[in-house]
DNA sequence: TATGAATGAGGATTCATTCAT
DNA sequence: TATGAATGAATCCTCATTCAT
């Protein structure tokens, strides 16, 4: 079979499946290239080695949901309590619960072995993600909505329990008797997060 | 000659730093020994192989901090809002600031390929200082001082900014260009958590 | 759409220059292609395999010289001292001084690898080479220019400095501060030679 | 069985054997090991890849003749010619005709690939070498054995048909018929060369 | 004829582990 | 106990060759 533009996309996804079931260091190139249903030398075809197809499969992986997220914040109307909630919620849809939700953990464990790509990720995921965080803080600071805060480091606690709960899934939970109910702890997150944010002023 | 009482300990000292700096596959058992100035065979006396003295590292490592924060809840006697400062400020003090800090992180790197270690960790670690935050919670809202919330899932939004700050310090942190301060972090934390949890029964 | 007929000739000059410039081994028959500005495949529609595609190559090299060298013995009318003068002279601007000249070493190197080649470079081209040599210096003899000798090892002596030049050039001399002068070294070797091989029955 | 200060002695015996056969590209490591009677990870012990064991094997192979030839040449007190002769015997004797013969064959067909182990084998070698032959023509024009020549050209001429009868013994001799008797190409060489160069002055 | 995507055998290299001393 | 030389399984990567188009 030959077919050049559709190859490099499905070599990733097989790439994705087994970084993340297994890491980088025990991935097969050869179990990457089958499960991709071609041989090992293709992948050389698209992929310099083993470390630019692992780059390959973080780029491809997180980018996307970021420029919807941004989207999203330039357009939205209603309260910036939901807009967060939005946020949050959409992150969780469309990462979280998906494949991509191993990603994180990926770069975390990889990190030291992989400086260039620690510092791609944190520029064109952290940075990036983190900005959409801080609009939305300011946006609801200007409204007076939430109280004044140091926005930069509010936005890391407001961050914090998502991507923990997205590392947590990619690697003790799965040994852990009963699942987390994704669904509590995220409302839990929020309502306590909405609380210690509120804007105090005019309140009774 | 040296005692040998001591040199499981030296060894392992000498692996954690390894661990933590490398990871598990990365760190070369030439290197430990060296670091630890014996002979690579003499690593084989100790442990059974290099998992085994992965798991070593990661049990003494964590197990004596949580003695002591279970003792501190024991013994407490001021608001729980202090106890639970007082708390996380001990583990940052304790294990965050030190090289223990890497723990976790290399834990959640390893967990896919350490099955065994994952569930020790999970049981000995997370859940035994789950424990110790759903205890100063409960202690809370019993006293009124906290609201009425689902504790178990409470004390994770509680512990995530914490741990994820230690794994952040230990993979993407040293690729940032400017610190991150820790102080202000924990406390922008503990302000929004204590406002987002405070009891507003009897409030004004 | 090139003519056809001249294809194999355009591959044998890129493969030329490659196998002269990195030798049989490192030469890629990918490299050689695109020089020759025709894809891999291609090749194979030409010669059966890189090995079929370095004979080849040897062969269209060196075969026309010889016959030039062959014509020109059978019609020289002058001594045979400047006949043989000629001869080298003329084979060392016609394949000495161009990209003809690498072959000698790389036959040299990659003998032991392909003892087809040898054979058919011992035969067409070192035996016909030494034949027009034998005939030479049986020529001098005959007419009393040389002194007796046992031409079959004579011959070699003549020819061995201009074929040791012709390795050198293409092995080590590249890495040698000074350039050699051509002119200066077999000017030096014919001296001598021909010193060493006069008639000295009549002299003085 | 245990023996560090043997054992790299032992390698580079069985590497030599080998590259002489098959040259650089297809001597396999694990034949060397075999060969050697070790597994191939204790090649690695010794040199740190098969360039290393390559660039060894050359150095160890020709140095040690090339001082004894200096020290010959300090101590000789017989005419010119003779010393010559002498150390031409001496090079087949201890060179040629053992299975360091083929390292000039080996070191020319490898010279594209190894730049550094070229230059090594220029300097150490060769240069050397050509620095032998040097000074024992000077003497002989000095002490009016030998006329007036180019020394620097001349050496050449003299070593010229030894070398390449090392290469042709390596290369292409293995195809040909009939042997080549050494003992009488030699005397050619020497018997034009010393009639080529020895001095007319005086002579009547 | 011509293409170039795909193949997969083959080899250098690493390093946890063993074991004779 | 301690050593460190020796092992060899394991895996990334290369590239000549094939073949569907």
């Amino acid at each position: 079979m030959r077919r050049k533009e559709s190859r490099p996309s499905e070599l990733l996804d097989a790439a994705l499946d087994l970084f993340i079931e297994r890491g980088f260091n025990a991935t097969r190139l050869n179990d990457v290239a089958q499960r991709a249903g071609v041989s090992k030398g293709t992948l050389y075809l698209y992929f310099a080695n083993k470390e630019e197809l692992f780059k390959s499969v973080i780029r491809k992986g997180m980018v996307p949901y970021l420029q919807r997220a941004e989207q999203l914040i330039d357009e939205y109307r209603g309260s910036s309590r939901d807009l967060i909630k939005q946020i949050i919620r959409g992150w969780w849809d469309s990462i979280g619960a998906t494949r991509l939700g191993g990603i994180p953990k990926l770069v975390v464990a990889e990190s030291g072995n992989f400086p260039e790509l620690a510092k791609f990720y944190l520029e064109e995921v952290i940075h990036r993600g983190q900005g959409i965080f801080a609009r939305a803080l300011q946006r609801g600071i200007d409204s007076g909505e939430f109280r004044k805060m140091d926005v930069n480091y509010a936005l890391r606690i407001v961050i914090a329990p998502v991507v923990l709960l997205l590392i947590w899934k990619h690697s003790l939970q799965p040994y852990e008797r009963k699942a987390l109910k994704v669904e509590r702890y995220l409302e839990t997150h929020l309502e306590i997060l909405f609380d210690g944010i509120r804007s105090t002023e005019k309140k009774q």
